[in-house]
DNA sequence: ATCCCGTGCCGAACTAAATTCGGCCTCTCG
DNA sequence: CGAGAGGCCGAATTTAGTTCGGCACGGGAT
């Protein structure tokens, strides 16, 4: 991971169809070399995979909220229960497994208000391990484009 | 936005990379029809662009807290102040601004506790306009691969 | 009923990119 | 000082992206 590897790994951040000799032009490296660089990025991980961007108003789903969830009892099973049926529904975007007072956020959206709720009333209340949860409405979500890598720490190095 | 538009934005939502003529094989297409069809999809707004997925944890940042932070004056340019520099904040994923009793909720990675101490201690507690703000840690996030399109209100459609 | 026009799709031809691979350079270790 | 490994390059090949002319279908007007 050096200087090179990381200014690949920012620039697919940003485009992820950036082309091969176009990244290659940015960097001032052959085509083949950039290949190689970003195929080991796939392979060690680094790069996980490319994913649209899609414009959720467009896809008619405008209304976004975030809904801090309790379950019980707090078990394994439970849990992974919980985050494998829900992360599943069309409605949430993702869902984010806490530490704290609220065992979970859950990043959900829909058409309006009504269906939220109808969805919130469908598929929170009725279930028997949810103990609780409380809905907050999401005006705006703003992204990072890039997070950059970190250096490596000394246990890193050595490996 | 028919089936086929859909099923593209299906498509490049998993595998942001997926070849013109592959998509177009998957769709039972032209390869040309199929770059029409995606060329509109980016036009009319509806793929916004596409970024590839980075490891956190190649990244060297395992640790991820969410934080609930109140700002005041809750006004407009303070608002609008606060959520364009704090998204730019390396350490910052994303930043959602809410209705209820957190103004916004920002997602945020660290190398280490240690680290994620010192970010909060350096960029949070100092802001004048910062009135309060409680860490939880994130466990785990896990993403809803796909969202599909709903089917189009009665006002969209007129349109 | 028929003609006309617009829309969308197709496939061949062309342009450009991805991929492979042999060779070269450099750095390191013996 | 020589041998080997790693990484990079660029030409050649394979594959993909892009353009464009033509065809078929469907709707509306005559």
């Amino acid at each position: 991971m050096d200087e090179v590897d990381s200014a690949i790994v920012r620039h697919l951040q940003m485009d992820g169809r950036l082309s091969n000799r176009a990244l290659a032009e940015k960097l001032g490296i052959a085509p083949s070399t950039c290949l190689e660089r970003t195929r080991l990025l796939h392979k060690r991980g680094i790069i996980q995979g490319y994913k649209a961007q899609v414009s959720l108003r467009a896809l008619n789903r405008p209304v976004q909220a975030m809904v801090s969830t309790q379950i019980r009892p707090l078990r394994r099973d439970v849990v992974a229960a919980f985050e494998q049926s829900v992360t599943q529904l069309p409605e949430v975007v993702s869902v984010y497994t806490m530490a704290g007072s609220d065992d979970f956020l859950v990043h959900v959206t829909a058409q309006d208000i009504d269906h939220l709720h109808a969805f919130l009333l469908d598929q929170f209340t009725n279930r028997r391990e949810i103990a609780g949860f409380r809905t907050a409405i999401i005006y705006q979500h703003l992204t990072n484009p890039v997070l950059d890598p970190l250096p490596p720490t000394a246990e890193q190095q050595r490996a």
